[in-house]
DNA sequence: TAGGTTGACTTAACGGATTAAGTTCTATTC
DNA sequence: GAATAGAACTTAATCCGTTAAGTCAACCTA
């Protein structure tokens, strides 16, 4: 399996040692290697096999030097370190994001920028300038988002995940967050809340807003008493604006985390001021992860297929490399997983 | 802060366009830019000015041709997706890993293949081969690793966690398993414990059976008896296996987990046996995160600096990839974080 | 049999940066 | 005043794959 012969390591084959072994020219090889009509059945036979004896390997400088695309796909990743280490979701969206990838032949160019989201900008600068990357992915949609006018001046494609984002002519994989937001808040009133919470991440992203929105209506809609707090997506923060809103006159029966994470350590929290979980207090994680089935009780979540967020958000934008602009793509539903965290309250 | 001017978004500036622009030839441009010798200070000055204003960058492809290194670093998870999903070790080490790169001008290149392990050694033949990096880092050793010498044969640059390799040419960042057995060990027999349980991942990766190994001598020094069982790291699966081994007649009065994963999952097992931790029960984590301290009661655990050991990796490997073989490197050291999870056996 | 077409190539230019090897011109030295 | 050194450039080759344009022989057609 692991590369065969005993040729020697230091020097990489290129085209012109082929053509030079076979006693043919570069162009020759070229057309042969790429499937081109110009170059006899048996001839093309002959350079397949000695490239493959070679090991060679069309050299990605050469090839983008003329012309053609990079095939690589930039990322990326602007939330501080500490959260990242929390946030499974990202882990799993890359997986997937990946997987797509390299089933259509592109890789991943990957920046982790801790607490600068300034050099996010800067990065996708550098590298669309050093011709390293094709297009990128834009995570984590902000209210006002510099991004996306600072790709459309360097012409370089992404996609964005959220929006939708009228009049711009950059694709969009969006997630209806009200939609999920109306399931969560359903299945919670069907059991007879009356007061729901919803601790909710920052509202500098757009998400977090359409997802505040989107809970607030369905409340209203349902006869609700909707509650929002907002903390950093941090296990203590969240912790602490939990306790915060449980200490309250009227507190909730029911809380809506803004993700796994917090929600894991908001219960904590409740199981530390003496409440029982779903018996005092339910509670709906709105990002689902292995996390929400490793404690007790577990806990109901909406489950979003986020490798297949992230598989999506690949597709598109290899779609607008190539030339294809899907606009408006509309990312995959939420399902909400009941489990033991949600009950009727007593 | 995004971009300045209203230059067209189309082209890409060369060092052609800025020599003829200044009426120069491209040589003088590329002395000035690359800070060498054989262009006046003025002449200099008026290249870079002209080369910020036009938003130029070198591009990748036409340096890596003419024999300049691509500063891209190449890395490859080859766990399970459903895995990668909750070992939140992976995007700490990446994070770290990532800062030091950039710091010294790397990119990183990102491969996840989820159940394909022998994809990784053909990811490496084609990055190698395409020119698309200088080196990589091989994480997750294997008992009998056939990527080191595949690396050899490639000559493709690369660092090994875990080693260390004997008479090897590849730099190892190394890990003290034993040295960390020891000190949970003792931390263990300290507070009066005399049976206790490993539960360990699976024993093809190489730090797997360091730490059995380990865990065994320092039970032995320490006069405790080890009972070590294997299993895959997902949570149910270590769940299961917690769940037997609580079963049997001589049970451990502590347990030693070998990621937090694994120990939220056996904890949550213990907490359905009716076991209370750490009353009946203590709990080390192989692996600290802040998903040890999410919990009740939280789980003392080995904490390493891993976003640390990712930028060591880094570092060992820019610095191979320069010409500095640094051979056996030792990764930061593990401190014990004791926490609610560990208490004298009642 | 001249003229045209096709197949199987070769030649050469190109892309953008690097760099060895010139070429000018000015300034210094004896 | 001639020789020499050095600064400040320019020229041209190189890296490797792509591709438009050209060559040459064989085969086909009216």
């Amino acid at each position: 399996m692991a590369g065969s012969g005993a040729r020697g390591p230091r020097r990489r084959a290129t085209m012109a040692d082929i053509a030079e072994q076979l006693g043919i020219s570069k162009a020759a090889v070229s057309y042969a290697l790429n499937d081109q009509p110009g170059v006899a059945a048996d001839t093309r036979d002959r350079v397949l096999a000695l490239a493959r004896e070679l090991g060679w390997h069309a050299s990605s400088s050469a090839r983008a030097l003329s012309g053609a695309q990079t095939s690589v796909v930039g990322l990326v990743l602007s939330r501080p370190t500490d959260l990242l280490t929390v946030e499974t979701f990202f882990i799993r969206f890359l997986a997937g994001l990946e997987q797509v990838l390299s089933e259509r032949g592109f890789s991943l160019l990957l920046r982790v920028i801790g607490d600068h989201p300034e050099d996010e900008i800067s990065t996708y600068e550098r590298w669309w300038g050093e011709r390293r990357i094709d297009g990128v992915i834009l995570m984590d949609e902000r209210v006002h988002d510099p991004r996306v006018s600072a790709l459309a001046e360097l012409g370089l494609p992404g996609v964005l995940c959220g929006g939708p984002m009228p009049g711009a002519e950059l694709p969009c994989v969006w997630t209806d967050q009200a939609g999920d937001a109306a399931v969560a808040v359903q299945h919670l009133a069907a059991l007879g809340h009356r007061r729901i919470g919803h601790v909710c991440g920052p509202p500098v992203f757009a998400h977090e807003r359409a997802r505040r929105r989107g809970v607030r209506r369905a409340g209203r809609a349902r006869g609700v008493e909707v509650t929002t707090v907002e903390a950093p997506y941090t296990g203590p923060e969240a912790g602490k604006v939990t306790r915060r809103m449980l200490a309250s006159e009227s507190r909730p029966t029911a809380l809506i985390f803004g993700s796994d994470t917090m929600a894991i350590a908001g219960l904590s929290a409740a199981t530390e001021l003496g409440l029982r979980v779903p018996e005092d207090l339910s509670a709906v994680s709105w990002d689902d992860s292995i996390l929400t089935t490793l404690i007790q009780p577990a806990v109901t979540a909406l489950s979003r297929d986020t490798p297949g967020y992230g598989g999506l958000a690949a597709a598109v934008l290899i779609d607008l490399i190539e030339g294809r602009n899907r606009g408006l793509v509309r990312a995959p539903l939420s399902t909400l997983q009941v489990r033991g965290s949600t009950a009727r309250p007593s």
